[in-house]
DNA sequence: TTGTATGCGTTATCAC
DNA sequence: GTGATAACGCATACAA
């Protein structure tokens, strides 16, 4: 492998010139950086990081603890928006996922001290509160789609489940809907109590009683096994006299659920029954017909503000608020019409 | 940072010794090396890659490679199976997205190139074929769910799709269906076309004629933006007298689509006509109800074995064959069942 | 504007 | 069994 010095010795001038042409610094006569830059080209020079770490200390490279990847699709958008951010910081990433086991993570930390790695972004695959463990020597940590436990007070970066709730609620009752049904999330999701929540306060703001609502479980039991209860709730709750005209669900996966419990019931979405979800789980919400109104979250974005977020704690620039919350803006599609009544 | 030489002051050994403990050499006292390794606990003692990468000329890193990840829900997988394997085998990975461009492309094995990275997954997030531009220096690379143009001959390794629809189309068969529709993928997919041709070469094994099938369009134009097809091709071909009994989907997000075309045309799954999609997206292929019966993408064994390939590719291990398709198993559920007739 | 000497943390060599 | 010393590729300090 071709060398520093290769390169020196190929154009006639000292290793540090050649450094110095490598990493832009000024003090080299343009002559003379022509001259290094076509004999790089012509060896095919590219720089050994792991020397230059050695030297200067630095790794330019952060790191990503997932717990696990598969149990919601699209959460690789997180990893994405982390990478997109490191390349435009000329940062490399490495990963690592401890598949929700203690041990596993505690040998991925010590793997990524073993790499001098600048950063750790720890994300999580759903919405839920965490507490990592680091290893003895702590590296600068940013949580990503978690939040950590009060008493170790790690920067985080979440969904704004309240905020999406509510607004999606909104858009509900400006469509004109009073009598509404809501399919609630496994209650072992974080979001599951903030979206329940936000649901609530906004009826009651607009004047709705409890006799208006119906509140139902969608899904219960361990993460990944869930007992799901869905398409018997929603045949319940649709078949009445006195059955809603908007169904909320605590997901996209309930709101499909939904539909074809309604459609099963001879029920036309969105003419007979309005349905919302929420994630914007795209080969869902998409591909339902009507393509489904929901509320996205923001993998993407949390990712790459999370990066940036922990570049600047790096930097030892002061960290605005302790919990950053996205906001999880509503996605008006063709199943939350106008109330026909 | 504690290194070596402080261990090695600490312990009262020379650095070698302590190096030989590290890397569990033989030729150590078991005194000795009980000794080193207490006062490696004591200082918190973690060894630096870099500086080890620099002298051995050895990194232990591979690099991955994805084109994008958000396109497919649960590619993701093939990224964990690719981790699992590095951890079995002490490996870290290093991760780089190309977003189909290909400038970023260069810059990101120029990256690699830079890290010394032993060699390189290119992970396509959908079957397809493609050529990859790898820097002047060529790094050992397998490319997973996708293969070479026949020009370079990278190994590969990939989902036998052909396979997977024609045990697909068996089960079909196996149940007694004679009147067949089917509804394809958007022919730009690799998949499309060998899924096609193994359901037409199983059904015309079984003894079907043209009467008997019914093909149509799903999807075309291009990925990521195509024309959805489904919802009407469901409904003509179901509204008709002489409907299919069974209809097969180029992937489950055409088979929840006719899902719903199906209920709304107020016939009943399985009772009145079985679905079986492809690809096993968890997402809908188990909020569907009855759940869908499909046959696996298996995007964690691609990731996992195709880092295996990898390995024994670096060690100089002679690589099996040049293209290898994993199988894609069927997965009966509860929407497929006994042709009623 | 350019070069020399030194050191980073590790492994390799070879001597003891 | 163990240790001194060189060497890896690069950056830093300082000299010229």
């Amino acid at each position: 492998m071709v060398s520093i010095v290769d390169v020196a010795k190929a154009a006639g001038v000292s290793n540090k010139t050649v450094s110095r042409v490598v990493n832009g610094e000024p003090n080299v006569k343009p002559a003379t950086k022509t001259k290094v830059e076509q004999v790089i080209r012509e060896l095919g020079y590219v720089p050994n990081m792991a020397a230059r770490s050695v030297r200067s200390s630095r790794s330019y490279t952060f790191g990503i603890i997932t717990d696990f990847i598969s149990t919601t699709p699209y959460s690789g958008d997180i990893v994405r928006g982390i990478q997109d951010w490191a390349e435009q910081n000329r940062l490399t990433v490495l990963l690592a996922n401890t598949n929700d086991d203690r041990d596993k993570e505690r040998e991925i930390w010590r793997t990524f001290q073993s790499h001098r790695i600048e950063g750790v972004l720890y994300v999580s695959m759903y919405h839920r509160e965490i507490s990592p463990s680091p290893g003895a020597v702590s590296i600068p940590t940013v949580l990503v789609n978690c939040h950590p436990e009060p008493s170790n007070g790690y920067p985080s970066i979440e969904p704004d489940d309240y905020q999406g709730s509510r607004d999606l609620t909104r858009h509900v009752l400006e469509h004109g809907h009073r009598k509404i049904g809501y399919l609630r999330l496994n209650p072992r999701l974080l979001g599951a109590e903030m979206r329940l929540e936000a649901f609530r306060d906004t009826v009651r703001e607009a004047g709705l009683s409890e006799a208006d609502i119906d509140i139902r479980l969608g899904m219960e039991g361990p993460i990944g096994a869930e007992t799901n209860l869905v398409f018997e709730e929603t045949r319940k709750m649709l078949s009445g006299p006195d059955r809603p005209t908007a169904l909320m669900c605590g997901n996209d996966e309930i709101a499909l659920q939904a539909y074809l419990a309604a459609l099963g019931l001879g029920l036309r979405i969105p003419e007979d029954i309005s349905i919302v979800g929420f994630d914007d789980f795209r080969t869902v919400s998409l591909a339902l017909k009507p393509e489904l109104t929901t509320a996205a979250l923001p993998y993407y974005e949390l990712g790459y503000r999370g990066a940036e977020r922990l570049t600047k704690l790096i930097e030892g620039q002061d960290v605005p608020s302790d919990r950053l919350a996205l906001p999880c803006p509503v996605i008006a599609r063709g199943s939350c019409t106008q109330e026909p009544g």
